[in-house]
DNA sequence: TACCAGGTAAAAA
DNA sequence: TTTTTACATGGT
């Protein structure tokens, strides 16, 4: 689908060398990283760079990401191991968005009273997508009715239980790893009996071949949308929330989401929580950036709200 | 201490 | 067919 249009350099062999990646401008890898740990529970200051243990052929690798000059979209990519020197680039590419382009959405919205002076504030914000769809998967499940905190913490058992330690990160755990697990071991994490077998049952698929999440990746919207909630545990919410979030279909938004409902009408509404509907209202003259449309909202008040 | 938090499938009506 | 219910943890 998307070419190798960046052009690679391996500056130095061995150790220090580096690949570049142009993305798709204007990009701040500086703000996004503010927004994305401004979503984190933990309240540690946001990292310098992009630092995260992914996964590439079940192999866990540190990938980390710089951008020397924020006016400049071209990052600086350096995995842990050069073998995979190609993928990692990929992967860097979708992870950090280089393919989206924001001035489209920037035009439409701009002069309108309320999204105006924040994608001032926000110029160059793209979300983050996590590095698999499974881990997307495993994470919307978690993510299922209880608070982003209490989510938070099971992944991070998990994660610390089934992943593999990369430094000071832990690369998600892979599916062939949760598929052997018994069903009380991934309930220890703190998941509910039905959500340790969704779980168990997406990665018991993905290991024995009878499902393949990336083809995701090749369909519309709405045969994704179909494709996801055909799946036990996924309902709309997590099919809408999976395709924003994992597969950055930017005018996706689960309109059934609680605090997409708070947020939306806080800024497009009447100042309380709308409706399902009422969130698809709000934001159809921001079509087809919905979702982003709702992101920027989500940021601007993670970023410029007190937290206690 | 209760109650709610970025839902879902299964049971009951 | 539509409406209720059980469920996990963490913050307030």
């Amino acid at each position: 689908m998307r070419g190798d249009d960046a052009e690679t350099h391996l500056r130095d062999a061995g150790m220090s060398g580096y690949l570049t990646l142009s993305v798709n401008g204007p990009f701040d890898l500086a703000l996004c990283l503010k927004v994305s740990s401004s979503f984190s529970p933990e309240k540690a200051e946001p990292p310098r760079t992009f630092r995260c243990a992914v996964r590439i052929d079940g192999f866990p690798l540190l990938m980390e990401v710089r951008q020397p000059n924020k006016k400049e979209p071209i990052l600086e990519i350096t995995g842990s191991s050069s073998r995979h020197d190609k993928d990692l680039k990929n992967l860097a590419h979708w992870m950090l968005f280089g393919d989206l382009d924001l001035k489209p959405f920037y035009r439409l919205a701009r002069g309108h009273p309320e999204l105006s002076p924040i994608i001032e504030r926000l110029h160059g914000l793209k979300p983050f997508r996590p590095p698999s769809l499974f881990e997307m998967a495993v994470t919307a499940i978690t993510e299922q009715q209880i608070s982003l905190a209490a989510a938070y913490r099971i992944r991070l058992r998990l994660i610390e239980t089934f992943g593999n330690r990369i430094e000071d990160l832990w690369a998600f755990p892979a599916p062939e790893r949760l598929a052997r697990a018994s069903i009380e071991e991934i309930m220890k994490c703190g998941l509910s009996y039905r959500k340790a077998t969704y779980v168990s049952g997406i990665a018991g698929k993905i290991t024995d071949g009878s499902l393949d999440l990336d083809l995701l990746k090749g369909m519309g919207d709405d045969d994704a949308r179909s494709f996801i909630m055909d799946l036990r545990g996924f309902g709309r919410w997590s099919a809408d929330y999976i395709l924003i979030r994992g597969l950055g279909r930017m005018d996706c938004v689960p309109a059934d989401d609680l605090g997409i409902q708070t947020i939306v009408g806080k800024h497009l509404g009447k100042g309380s929580r709308l409706s399902s509907e009422g969130v698809q209202k709000a934001l159809g003259p921001f079509k087809p950036y919905r979702g982003l449309a709702a992101f920027y909202l989500l940021a601007h008040s993670r970023l410029h709200t007190e937290k206690k």
